[in-house]
DNA sequence: CGCCGCGTTGATGGCAGTCAATTTCAGTGG
DNA sequence: CCACTGAAATTGACTGCCATCAACGCGGCG
């Protein structure tokens, strides 16, 4: 179902270029750099194709995400600017990545050159590595989130992870980058139920809707223990026992 | 490739040696390796200490797990021999590492010197980037797993991915090498249900229990698309989204 | 023998998935 | 400027799965 893979970078209405972006992190790579921008829900990197490319987001954000047996989609990672991606232990892509937003720049690096640029720069090997280890945090930091209780704490520490990781605006703006399917199927919840913890969340007073993707934090606190949340909170502490 | 044959460590407590162990893969590694023996529930990293060091599962087992605030444990890699883990994207580590077993045999190698010696030999950084690769698509498979929707299929996936990292024994058996009470820390759900789900697989006819812990699979088929395992699956091909 | 950890089974209430309808909004063209 | 259109987002009603509490069987161990 997949098309030709993107090595070709000449997608409709795709620019490539040689000139790497600004915000970039390894100026080191910028020789290699190949740097493509995409329309909304473009494909960067087909699932099932090699894995002969390693990126890095520019600017706008990406998701990256499987198909399941099912037909239903998963994301595994939501990429915003400096973020890597394209790692993979396998030859071929186990997953697949598209643009969410219009105008999202991405650049690409060939994997076998940028391997024997590291091979000969030991800096390089080192910032790649730096690169792989915060992709590994990402994904820690996205199961602990899917692996919550209630929709109500998924979502809570989603808008907390968004916050964290995006510029503020005013006050404590965060401006999400996703719809709120996007948001469903990176937590695997239903769409519906992402929209009602919105406005649950609303409604206690813990956040603030100025526009449908501007979400505004009031209660920090609320938010990060999701304790508060809990209709009937009866202190479910007694779960981990510390082992002599 | 899995002997055993360093059975000269049965220490009561942790034991150190300056001689690597047999399973070790990165064998240019060795000159560092520190390889300790653990206990049952015994510490091998700290949450919140100094990540100073990266590892190895000689034999054995271990998990590493987070504890959330509420006291939960979150259970977020299961380590088994030839896995390497210990990677972190900040100077501290963000979760614990325990052994699961008795007799569970651990390397470990100073980050420091482990990097000094990547910086002067490329192959080095190229395999510890395979393993750090290694990590990231166990983290994305766990994430598959708990970003199911039943429990029923969660533990269904769960026992094909312990079957496709263990050694097989008669048959399809697999011995699961940790208690209900982690593999439920591991999906996130109750221990109760994982005992119930493992005790419907075997009334299906999909899975068979000689022992509490060894797993017989019957039916591949049914664990591997959780479509066969839904109690009403009249039709679920309506949840196709059509792709823009 | 009593204790404790592990595993299983039962009963029950709450949360979330599903289906459905409605509203909002951005984009398009008349 | 406005009607039209389709996607995004919200809200409601209902069913069912699972977390929780509880009890019990089992095996190891002091």
């Amino acid at each position: 179902m997949k098309t030709a893979n993107v090595s070709t970078s000449t997608g409709p209405s795709d620019r490539t270029r040689e000139v790497p972006g600004p915000t970039n992190p390894l100026k080191i790579l910028d020789s290699l750099a190949v740097v493509s921008t995409y329309r909304h829900g473009k494909e960067i990197c087909g699932q099932g194709t090699l894995a002969e490319n390693w990126f890095c987001v520019i600017s706008g954000a990406a998701r990256r995400y499987v198909i399941r047996l099912d037909g239903r989609r998963q994301i595994i990672d939501l990429l915003l600017p400096g973020d890597f991606f394209g790692f993979t232990a396998s030859p071929v892509c186990d997953f697949g990545v598209e643009a969410v937003n219009d105008g999202t720049i991405v650049a690409s690096y060939s994997r076998r050159r940028a391997e024997l640029l590291a091979d000969s720069d030991p800096h390089l090997a080192r910032e790649i590595r730096q690169a792989t280890f915060e992709a590994l945090s990402r994904l820690q930091c996205q199961l602990l989130i899917v692996g919550r209780i209630t929709a109500l704490e998924k979502v809570g520490s989603f808008i907390l992870e968004m916050a964290s990781r995006l510029p503020r605006g005013h006050h404590n703006s965060v401006a999400l980058p996703v719809s709120r399917y996007d948001i469903a199927d990176y937590l695997s919840v239903s769409v519906e139920t992402v929209s009602r913890s919105l406005t649950d969340l609303k409604h206690r007073g813990v956040i603030k809707l100025s526009g449908t993707r501007t979400v505004e934090i009031i209660n920090k606190e609320a938010l990060e223990d999701g304790e508060s949340l809990a209709c009937n909170s009866t202190q479910a502490g007694t779960r981990y026992r510390a082992v002599a």
